[in-house]
DNA sequence: GTAGACTGCTCTACACTGTAGACTGAGGCC
DNA sequence: GGCCTCAGTCTACAGTGTAGAGCAGTCTAC
């Protein structure tokens, strides 16, 4: 079996997806996968040619639903709510979204997104040639900052056992003892936008 | 056995890492590090409660050797040491780095690292409120380009492959075809940083 | 109308994973 | 001597990805 089976992708995808979602990327085995569509495990392996094959086209399905509708919105607005659309796909996906920082995304749709990105820095007035910089700056931070927070780096580092433990290595933790818990993610990450977009305007 | 052993830990993690440099991630199981060091599977238990404790501990051996010599430096200076140690440490061992930004940091040593960048920051001239905000942005992006370009989402995207997939859906690409090789991710790291500390500064 | 190819799937099997549980043998202490 | 703890082993189990063979049905060509 060279040629692949394409008939039943997106509802192996769907299943993958939801079993993911719903027990987290460990339990996302190809017997899981394959006693949810009704199927023998082997029977994936006629539309992909492993799990690793299965996991990219999950993470295309992720990039497809972040193509947003621009409509007519100025660059600024059209970045924003593309860094939005992705850290809300995070919150939605906590499992599979890592993903996206690890596997490249070469595919149709992923170049789709980017080329918006592109169009909107480009809209911005950036120099063609820092363009495909400040894209890559912009959606590291955007896929970071993600993936950080659904991973717990965040959460984990800003509750009090980090001010607690400003022992005598951390004198600066103790200084901002006050301003280390964070109880507003939405506010920092607009925060966040406005500090990059600050970078893009002027150049 | 409740209490862990510690005695040889450190054995134990050098193994683990030496595995995961030579082999990649996923040749790093419990029985692959036991031979190593010369023993059962088993005996690790003893040392690490399981496997996700080793890792946690991998991450923290890596933290380890990432707080720089911060000798008198002024703050930019340090915060680009820290910038590129990150870096460089990622393209020693790609294949342990990404733990980095999956588990969280909370170990003394990272409390440590953290605390130089606040301390960085508060010398710049961030407003304390701000201070603990910028280190997650400054440290996000950090760890996520080093991961980027690890596990090659960067060099993928980059290369004409995607150039030439510059089809109908992709405008921008094709207009900005001339700039979408990059053949020095050391010249655009520093650029980003450049740009970073600009929105240091003036905060 | 029947032979052959193709499709979609199943069954079996293998090597490998993390790790629970029970065990052994070597000191050290009273 | 009797006992305890420590360090490590051995066995076993349930689960993993996936190679390889095979099987029922449908489509195509003569």
């Amino acid at each position: 079996m060279r040629k692949l089976k394409t008939s039943r992708q997106p509802e192996i995808l769907d299943a993958a997806l939801a079993i993911a979602d719903e027990r987290g990327l460990d339990a996302l085995s190809m017997r899981a996968v394959a006693e949810r569509i009704g199927v023998t495990p082997m029977a994936l392996y006629g539309y992909f040619r492993n799990k690793d094959e299965l996991l990219d086209g999950l993470v295309g399905r992720l990039l497809t639903g972040l193509a947003p509708a621009d409509h007519g919105a100025t660059w600024e607005e059209r970045l924003r709510a593309f860094a939005w659309a992705t850290r809300r796909m995070a919150a939605e996906h906590p499992a599979v979204f890592p993903l996206l920082l690890f596997r490249s995304s070469v595919t149709p749709d992923g170049v789709r997104v980017v080329d918006l990105i592109y169009q909107a820095l480009l809209d911005a007035g950036v120099p063609e040639a820092q363009v495909p910089r400040i894209e890559r700056l912009v959606s590291t931070f955007v896929l970071g900052f993600a993936v950080s927070e659904v991973n717990g780096r965040f959460s984990a580092a800003s509750n009090e056992s980090r001010a607690h433990r400003g022992g005598p290595d951390a004198p600066a933790h103790r200084r901002l003892a006050g301003h280390l818990e964070v109880d507003d993610w939405d506010a920092e990450f607009a925060a966040d936008l406005a500090d990059l977009m600050r970078i893009i305007r002027p150049v």
